[in-house]
DNA sequence: AAACTACTTTACGTTTACGTAAACTTTATC
DNA sequence: GATAAAGTTTACGTAAACGTAAAGTAGTTT
């Protein structure tokens, strides 16, 4: 049922629009695992998905070293005894948090550039008012 | 109706958390601009707001210099030219389409969480199991 | 076989966002 | 008026996340 698929590093680069030199930095820091054959990485799909989780985690703020932890982490947990397990569940509820504090300041973000907007339309039509009063009386 | 209350660096330090060589480097970038009562500096009601959106940017994955750039713009903005604000509303309309990709990352982010806590409270429950039948048959 | 393409390693360079130390001034307190 | 507390400038240091150049290898096309 695992996908059985490979990727070399430029199908990976191009797909997700990072350089191969990144790619390579992520290998380097001990965030994905691709096989060999003779020197050429080949990346399985779980190496695809976790690219992926590297990415996304970039953009939420994460920091590499981060996101490398958490990948350990659930290494280990699959092995999983008892201490680890309930690590992990605390690391999951800290990141929930993150997450709420994101989302709050999404919203307060939203909220700002809603009122932005509007200060810049009611300017654009202030300018249109005087554009058209002054163009009635140049007449 | 500005609030006319001032803050000391160590103020605004202790309030959001940061250090005080963080305020001042934002200064020297041109994100802050307190007065100066002789040498030091005297931040206003709205160097407080912009250290707080400055934080806030950081934590969305926003650089200085992109939150900086945001500054400059929306202080042009006010001086209300056509093109300014046309300019203005675009970039509010980026980071919009910047903070949906982010909702997204978020609700992704979360249901990968739900089936990982899943998975690990699954993990307990059976060595909760199986700890409950090793001690039936050791008695 | 020559040339091209994709891939590799090694290694130094760069940018961002501060940390940290040194030496000095100003203001408040005893 | 000494001394501590808070503030200042100047300047070198650092970690993270790559960029970039150099030089080599492996397979493929012409």
């Amino acid at each position: 049922m695992a996908e059985k698929r490979t990727f070399s590093i430029s199908e990976l680069s191009q797909e997700f629009d990072v350089t191969t030199r990144s790619i390579r930095f992520y290998e380097d820091q001990g965030l994905l695992k691709p096989a060999r054959r003779g020197q050429t990485r080949i990346f399985s799909s779980k190496d695809r998905v976790r690219l992926k989780l590297i990415l996304r985690g970039k953009r939420m703020g994460f920091s590499l070293s981060e996101t490398k932890e958490l990948f350990d982490l659930w290494d280990e947990t699959l092995s999983g005894n008892e201490k680890q397990l309930l690590k992990m569940l605390e690391i999951l509820n800290n990141r929930r948090a993150h997450l709420e504090q994101q989302k709050n300041d999404i919203a307060m973000a939203e909220m700002e550039m809603d009122t932005a907007e509007a200060r810049c339309r009611e300017a654009l039509a202030e300018l249109q008012k005087t554009k058209e009063q002054s163009l009635a009386t140049n007449k």
